[in-house]
DNA sequence: ACATTACGCTACTCCTAAGTAGCGTAATGC
DNA sequence: GCATTACGCTACTTAGGAGTAGCGTAATGT
């Protein structure tokens, strides 16, 4: 029977593993419809059936790949990349136009998604310290970074007096904030407006811009 | 047996219940100890039987009283009452100072209870329709009112200039929203700094006061 | 004392959703 | 064809938490 000496069978050949190969274009299915539901659903109420009904996968297949509901999540969290502006930063000539540009941004499917899925995950991350580190480290840092940049041009370029420096930090939060608010206050789409006052009437006004 | 023909046994006499009467001291305690509970985890992890095990009663003693845990909460909420500022407007001799006086009101524990609070609220409306009418009409409305008519007095006294009045609507959500967002991305209570600031550098920058 | 109502307790039922077991089948490389 | 790995399917187990049933006992008014 073999059972002490043998040598362990090869199961793979060169380095390449053998049979069946792992269907990596699955995965991106899965993932981005895992994303889907975060910015459909309240965090409990997407569940692993789901994800498996909606792609056609098996429940056991999405086992396979990640151990828990929670490494689902964050792995579809990481497979949606950071947002193009921190490697690009929009340049249209303005502070304003820029803010609106970020605003803007298709990421994520534009603005209202982006921010329900968000709403989502901060409300998730109570219940899971690495799930917190995840948003934080991939969604929410960066923003503030972005903003942070921006904010930073404009004074250098002079559109805005360097003495007003002190109040970037908690201005790089004020977007981010008051978006994710309003829509835990209202199931429509926020609608752009909302967005253009809160950079006119907060944002651009605490920077001395003068009234609109 | 009586059985037809019978009047049905007096249960009152002058209109008074006979019998042991309810409790209703217990009643408050109840209420607290869920708005404790709120204020310490999401909304899935407060549990009927936490809420039995804290307060000594029974499990089915509350659903005597409320026929579900939403109801149980949203009675919680409304024991809670209103923000007392909106029955007295603090008037602490400057904008700045009064709202600080908002900020450090001891209703529901203080600033960082009062978070933690909205914060698991918030979460929890987005499941319940009626969980979340009841919130905004029991915190987020009387708030925004709160520095709404702040904000209006400042003009009237001439501290503010009437033209920056448009500025007001969105004005008077940043402190609730920035509070909550910071809340949600740090486990240590929010530290007083972080109020000033925003007050400091988004609120009355805003409105047109110079850089402190 | 007696009826009446409130409360506590134990022990349920029910449901949902996470996570697993085991087997049959499909796709690949040799 | 053969070994090997991936996938789908059905059917489970587990666990937690909402909500209930039934009974015994405590507190009240008459």
């Amino acid at each position: 029977m073999n059972t002490s000496a043998g040598l362990p069978a090869p199961t793979k050949i060169d380095g390449l593993p053998l049979g069946r190969p792992h269907d990596r274009s699955s995965d991106a299915l899965i993932l981005s419809t895992t994303v889907d539901l975060l910015a459909e659903r309240a965090y409990e109420r997407v569940t692993m059936d789901e994800v498996a009904a909606r792609t056609g996968k098996a429940k056991t297949t999405l086992y396979r790949r990640w151990a828990t509901k929670d490494d689902l999540v964050i792995a579809a969290i990481r497979s949606a990349g950071h947002p193009p502006e921190i490697d690009h930063l929009p340049d249209r000539g303005s502070l304003r136009l820029d803010l609106l540009a970020v605003v803007d941004s298709p990421w994520l499917g534009g603005a209202t998604r982006r921010i329900s899925i968000l709403r989502t995950l901060i409300s998730a991350a109570r219940s899971s310290e690495e799930l917190a580190d995840v948003v934080r480290a991939e969604i929410t840092e960066p923003y503030i970074e972005i903003y942070r940049r921006l904010f930073d041009r404009a004074i250098d370029s002079g559109e805005i007096p360097r003495e007003l420096a002190a109040r970037v930090p908690v201005l790089a939060d004020v977007l981010p904030a008051m978006s994710a608010h309003r829509l835990s206050f209202s199931r429509e789409p926020v609608e752009r407006d909302f967005f253009v006052s809160v950079i006119d009437d907060v944002i651009l006004a605490a920077l001395g811009h003068s009234p609109r």
